[in-house]
DNA sequence: GGGGAAGCTGAGGGGTAAGCTCCATTTGTT
DNA sequence: AACAAATGGAGCTTACCCCTCAGCTTCCCC
């Protein structure tokens, strides 16, 4: 009966006031910075101090860091998606590969987050499911234009990207476009033809000494 | 004085009692399996129960779990060392290098606990600068042949074992010699010339789905 | 400007995990 | 038989992280 009760009935949700809808779009700010940065390995307390307000606040907002998660990246992982249907209108099937292939994998190596939701369990199953059929055509497409080499298959495309987001991850603080390198690796032993690409600058011993030093940090 | 004090001044440390020098044989087999199956992640509750003796009579053997850990895996390090020089002497410096990149990762595939230690921090600076100057001459020797690409480096080596044993790592459960294939992939990337190798079986899409599932396990 | 709902905080609960210790008890050796 | 060596495994310590809640603050509407 009261019009209280009436009005959130009409409209959906009722509004957040004003400082909390602020506060909301901080900690999703602060999450996309966050996990970009650290991956999902961070914790919300990270999110929180980042935001500037409280665990509990958090809390408030996103019942589970799920759920937070999911905001952070929807539009990345919707972009990630598109990715796929835009390489189809490349003039060469091999470029729209190939640029399909280095577009994805410039995103995980800039956001770890991504790459751990993108190459985790769930998304992936939605994700991946949207992107299968236009890489499935990509590839014989390529695959009758004489370029990518006959026994490549779609599903070697997920591998493909956990070795160069591997690599990526690991050498991201030293020396960040080091993934490039071997990716190019990669896709010269993708071509069918006797062409290679150009490697660019090759890593130095300091540089490899750091990464390695990294890796496993556990024992 | 006494007769027994004399005893061990002469014989360095005192021969274990016949139980104890059993379990410790028992010990180091078990860690040998439990590191092979699960890596260092693996617990020493786990190599106790595996030996068939509490976790107390492991510590009593060995201080800390790196004690064990080198004890249980140098012998294999030695033969991992080993492998740059043997490859020096096969007929052409191609060869020489593949074999050397396909022994050492499959040895790394075969043994989570060894490619742990081989990739992670302290070992790889032991193991990695006998190993160096030996590929450092494979490399040489092989661009001067003609067949290895001319921008490749010696430093690269650890990044591609890296690619290669992480797909190991993934993918062992559910389609054990996956990193094959993608291993084939790197090598025709690295050549030269036109020719390609055979990738072999591809991956089913249950396999990779199986394999896409476990990575990233938490969240 | 005041009443009250909405929002905020952060210490702490609860859970998990792993390395390692300690001592009552058992076992091997002489 | 006597004694030192060896054993087992509960549990201590540390560390980490997700999430809750009681008490306090801020904002909004009337």
């Amino acid at each position: 009966m009261a019009v209280t009760e009436m009005g959130s009935a009409s409209g959906g949700p009722r509004p957040l006031r004003r400082d909390a809808e602020l506060n909301r779009r901080r900690i999703i700010e602060a999450a996309r910075e966050v996990f970009a940065a650290r991956g999902l390995a961070a914790t919300l307390d990270d999110v929180a101090h980042r935001a500037g307000v409280g665990i509990g606040t958090v809390y408030r907002r996103f019942p589970t860091k799920e759920a937070l998660v999911e905001v952070a990246l929807e539009d990345r992982l919707e972009e990630l998606a598109g990715l796929a249907e835009t390489a189809l209108l490349a003039p060469t099937a091999w470029e729209g590969l190939t640029t399909f292939f280095c577009r994805i994998t410039d995103m995980h190596a800039a956001d770890r987050g991504l790459r751990d939701v993108a190459l985790g369990t769930h998304q992936l199953a939605r994700v991946g499911k949207r992107m299968r059929p236009p890489v499935q055509r990509l590839v014989e497409r390529a695959q009758a234009e004489g370029t990518l080499r006959a026994d490549f298959n779609v599903h070697d495309v997920p591998l493909l990207m956990l070795m160069v987001s591997e690599v990526a991850y690991n050498s991201e603080p030293f020396h960040p476009d080091a993934y490039v390198r071997y990716r190019q690796l990669l896709l010269d032993g993708l071509r069918a033809g006797p062409a290679t690409g150009d490697l660019g600058e090759p890593l130095t011993l300091p540089d490899v000494n750091a990464i390695v030093d990294s890796w496993l940090p556990n024992c």
